[in-house]
DNA sequence: AATGATTTTGAGAATCAATCTCAATTATTA
DNA sequence: TAATAATTGAGATTGATTCTCAAAATCATT
């Protein structure tokens, strides 16, 4: 489980696995979708958590490297993140009118994706893909 | 051509094509690949056309809206951009190793990711794709 | 060409996410 | 327990971008 990787991925680089950590780790954890630091820091705030944003940012960065969570990308209103624990591979589509997050996974993009890198010589590590629209909800209302 | 469109697009605005924005165009249309607005304002300080800042952001933001370069990602040192102007669609393969960028099109990922879309009832405007790795270049050295 | 209205510019201030500083705190080791 | 090492938080700092606003440039009209 969670708590377990990270505190052996913090021990093997002589860090310690403290409250504030294990609190982030699991609102992290526990997250359904998207998230953003600012948006962390003041629920944390709002459950009497209190953790310095210093903190909220540190531990987010370890929480990528140990790969239990990833940037999705980065929006003018700072950098979205994902939790990837237990979540397989995938891709986006963003509605322009209402902001809601599609995810979907398709073997075939994939591949198609690798196939491609192959034949530029280049080596495959890993990919981000959006696709920008609208979602079935605001096209019923727009008509 | 490039300047009979921005100027256009400027006037039915009740715009003008200033001395500053008229640089700024001939700048960024005769560039080769992606560029950032700071490196752009010191090129322009360089070559004794000083133009501050604020235009510059203030004309690349005119520049997307006109359609004539759009923007390719945020990263941490700032928005990367691209002239889109005699440019066909395509997407990037980054080299995490020297930062190369490789740009490709492929009509079956187009085609794909439209279908995945009707399948999802998604209105597909566009998409921004990027697959990291490491280019032939670096992979040779690296072994 | 002069007048008056409108738009644009640039210098620097403001904003905002993210990072850094460093003294105080906490955990680990001897 | 003392010494050592890691962590925290408050606030300062950075860096990209936007904003402010007075001065300059451009346009339309007489
Ligand atoms: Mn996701
Ligand atoms: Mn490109
Ligand atoms: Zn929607
Ligand atoms: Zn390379």
């Amino acid at each position: 489980m969670e708590e377990k990787i990270f505190k052996k991925f913090l021990k093997d680089r002589g860090q310690r696995l403290t409250r504030e950590r294990a609190a982030i780790l699991r609102k992290t954890s526990s997250s359904q979708g998207h998230f953003d630091p600012e948006s962390l820091y003041l629920e944390m705030k709002k459950k009497s958590l209190k953790i310095s944003r210093a903190s909220v940012y540190r531990t987010l960065h370890i929480l990528c490297e140990c790969g239990l969570i990833e940037k999705v990308k980065k929006t003018e209103h700072g950098t979205i993140y994902e939790k990837t624990y237990g979540q397989g591979h995938h891709d986006h589509m963003l509605c322009l009118s209402c902001g809601e997050v599609i995810e979907f996974y398709s073997e075939d993009l994939e591949r198609l994706q690798k196939d491609l890198c192959k034949k530029y010589g280049f080596q495959w590590t890993n990919h981000t893909l959006e696709i920008q629209g609208y979602c079935k909800k605001c096209l019923k209302k727009t008509g």
